[in-house]
DNA sequence: TATAATTTTTAGGTTAACCTAAAATTATAT
DNA sequence: ATATAATTTTAGGTTAACCTAAAAATTATA
């Protein structure tokens, strides 16, 4: 099993592999890849029926896609490059966290399985990137994690830990730098508004701000 | 001037400064590039077309190409990013000489000025690479060299020290690193054989080994 | 200098990855 | 259930980068 796949079509099954995780569903809707990708459905469809024919993901027209096997692994594969040159970047070139995404999604094509490794190797095989995503090993095995919860969840009086960011967007992570979270981060959850559905949190140097629902959909957390 | 040049365009910029750089001509032929990229001679003419409209190279149908001052100026980033990648993956990530050519031909491509930068400055800012290779600065500024020569023109007797390797082939760096030839091997020159231009040389162990015509011609020295 | 050989360009095709617009299918709402 | 809306696929086109084969230009040779 050599496939020799281009930047395109790996990008096509992270996408899927990323959908599939995201919304918890394992049939993917060609508008929701054509979204992720910023591309066209048409273009989506296309790609489906020659990745398909790949054995890479599995479809049935009109109802969807979800990957094979082979195709996770894939998936799996460029995900860890991704998430390892994050944290190269990040832990070696001192880059910011919302500086690396859009380097790494140049990087992530590269093809040297041990380049991969060595790589890993040189970071002290790390288990989590710079925003706390998980980096799967050479098998494809993600390391263990502690029961992950959404910001959302945390009830009034609770403290928990920020351990990872839902998301790659660059005026996030500013935002978040900005105000003093980061992965690690504890916090006290203090008030909850229904209003807008936004809460007050409390940083360990006391200082107490207000998060909007837009934010807190991509912090998670776990509890303390 | 902020030009989006796919990997392709770049490969043939970098063609072309190579090819002027080893043939000391101004005017390199389409020929060439096409056998030095490995396509055809009809690819290398629309390509060519495509780069004279961009004004990164200057060409006269039918009579050879050259760079503009900008189609220089490209190249030699590429170059740049090159070899600071195979520093990298010698210096940080333990890959032998002959392995990192060909990741680099990937890496090269990465979209980054600040990328480069980092890397440079995490590397030390190395003046060469791990085949001897002088890496140019961020304003394209090569290192002062030592005045170089091909071990061809070493007369028997003389001392010289290997500062280059002209060729990335793969064979060839392994021939050399099995024999104890590396950048800053001590060599004397001990006998010239006009028969087939073999010339036998003394490492500093005292080992003799005879070096053909072909390896010679890769192997640049400055005199000790 | 005329002819032959070589080099380079042009003509015409292919493939991958996009696109828009139209057609087909599925989902939703009266 | 049927009409309408939304989704998905197909049809047909474009562009970049390659290709082979033929034509044109240049260079070498008799
Ligand atoms: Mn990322
Ligand atoms: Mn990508
Ligand atoms: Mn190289
Ligand atoms: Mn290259």
């Amino acid at each position: 099993m050599k496939y020799n796949l281009s930047q395109s079509e790996e990008n096509y099954l992270k996408s899927i592999y990323n959908l599939i995780d995201k919304t918890k569903s394992s049939l993917i809707n060609t508008n929701l890849i054509a979204d992720d990708l910023k591309t066209k459905a048409s273009s989506v469809s296309e790609m489906i029926k020659k990745l398909s024919e790949k054995e890479l993901i599995e479809y049935k027209k009109y109802k969807g896609s979800q990957l094979t096997e082979n195709g996770n692994a894939i998936a799996v594969q460029v995900i860890r490059k991704h998430r390892l040159w994050e944290t190269f970047l990040v832990e070696k070139l001192n880059f910011e966290w919302d500086e690396v995404h859009e380097i790494a999604e140049q990087l992530e094509h590269i093809k040297s399985i041990k380049l991969t490794n060595k790589l890993s190797e040189f970071l002290g095989h790390p288990k989590f990137d710079p925003h706390g995503d998980p980096i799967p090993n050479e098998k494809g095995i993600f390391p263990k994690q502690h029961f992950v919860i959404n910001l959302k969840q945390v009830k009034q009086g609770q403290f928990a830990e920020v351990v990872n960011i839902g998301s790659d967007n660059k005026n996030l992570l500013i935002f978040l730098t900005k105000n003093n979270i980061g992965i690690g981060t504890k916090i006290k959850c203090v008030d909850i508004y229904d209003f807008d559905d936004s809460i007050k949190i409390e940083l360990m140097d006391k200082r107490t701000l207000i998060l909007s629902k837009k934010v807190i959909k991509n912090i998670n957390v776990k509890l303390n």
